[in-house]
DNA sequence: GACAGTCCTGACCGATCGGCCAGTTAGTCT
DNA sequence: AGACTAACTGGCCGATCGGTCAGGACTGTC
């Protein structure tokens, strides 16, 4: 009755992530999922409550996560938690690249799907980190254009060395904030 | 029968970029779009062929307007044509703030929507250009990260003076990019 | 008034969707 | 063998969806 070593419960998952980055949140069907694992929907209704219980499942470590990441930048100096901050939004996202490309492929259906903020997909924490705690219009401006070049960035270039990536995402979110 | 002085068609369009961009494509129905305007979903489809079809009327100007850019740097030599990039992008994400945010909500059910590639949702012209022709990957990430930076740095700071965000935009994309 | 065109509508259609349900299968334990 | 359980399934349900259709209201022209 398996269809193969690995548990039905996550090939699901993985099958899952890759059509949600895809197509969307709403543009993936359980039905979709299903297919691409050779089981039925109900099958998989078997494993997961909802549709939605798949996607909370897919993002509870990012968002877990991004909330260990502000939580630990609390009690940094306000002089040097945007730099603390890029340092651990760029490994962050770098752990999370799959889940990155499905929080841009959904950014309306994730909240959605998840109601209340909180996490990765309700950036203000980190938003505030990396303006260095600045409420300057200028300040925020270049924090939202710092996770900009991190999450685009890291989700762009695939294809590239992730040691390469790192140091990249780092030095080039550091410009754009002007860290000296 | 007319609901107020603007056409309805306009308004219908009005709606859909609203709609679209807080829902996304699919996470929006043809009856949300009619009951904002107040109309029935039967006089919308009098209006507009299909759902699709609204959707590519929304982004014609955005998409025309990339391919011009992508044109206009073709003749720029290769040690301009970055900074020239730069440029050319942040007016148009700056006219098309709207339409950027439906992009950014929704990728994948662009692509799927408008079939084959080109325009806006096909960075491949710009990211080209963004990286000064060049095919290394320094120079990609690069790109990507100065075209997150941009797109998300305006879609992100909806709240202050064109202006300052058109000179920050411009100048952090530079600073990301390493343009002296 | 008759006609044609534009605009709008309620009702309808087939397809798809998320989710439910009763039944089946296979494995484990006594 | 029988009881129990986890895992899986085909069929079903109500809701929603994009889109269609026949008909009505309105306007302008002859």
């Amino acid at each position: 009755m398996t269809r193969s070593a690995a548990p039905l419960r996550q090939q699901l998952l993985d099958a899952a992530l890759c059509l949600f980055s895809q197509r969307g949140f709403r543009g993936t069907s359980l039905q979709d999922i299903a297919r691409e694992v050779g089981c039925s929907k109900a099958s998989l209704l078997y494993h997961f409550a909802s549709k939605e219980a798949i996607l909370v499942e897919l993002l509870a470590p990012s968002t877990a996560g991004m909330t260990e990441l502000t939580d630990r930048l609390r009690d940094e100096p306000a002089d040097r938690v945007a730099a603390r901050a890029v340092e651990g939004l760029v490994d962050l996202v770098l752990r999370f690249r799959r889940e990155i490309q499905l929080l841009l492929a959904e950014v309306a259906d994730v909240s959605a799907a998840r109601g209340s903020g909180g996490g990765t997909q309700e950036p203000e924490p980190i938003l505030s980190c990396l303006a260095g705690r600045s409420t300057e219009p200028q300040a925020r401006l270049r924090a939202w254009m710092a996770l900009g070049a991190i999450t685009l960035g890291a989700a762009g270039a695939t294809d590239q060395p992730t040691e390469l990536v790192r140091r990249e995402l780092a030095a080039g979110a550091r410009r754009v904030l002007n860290l000296t």
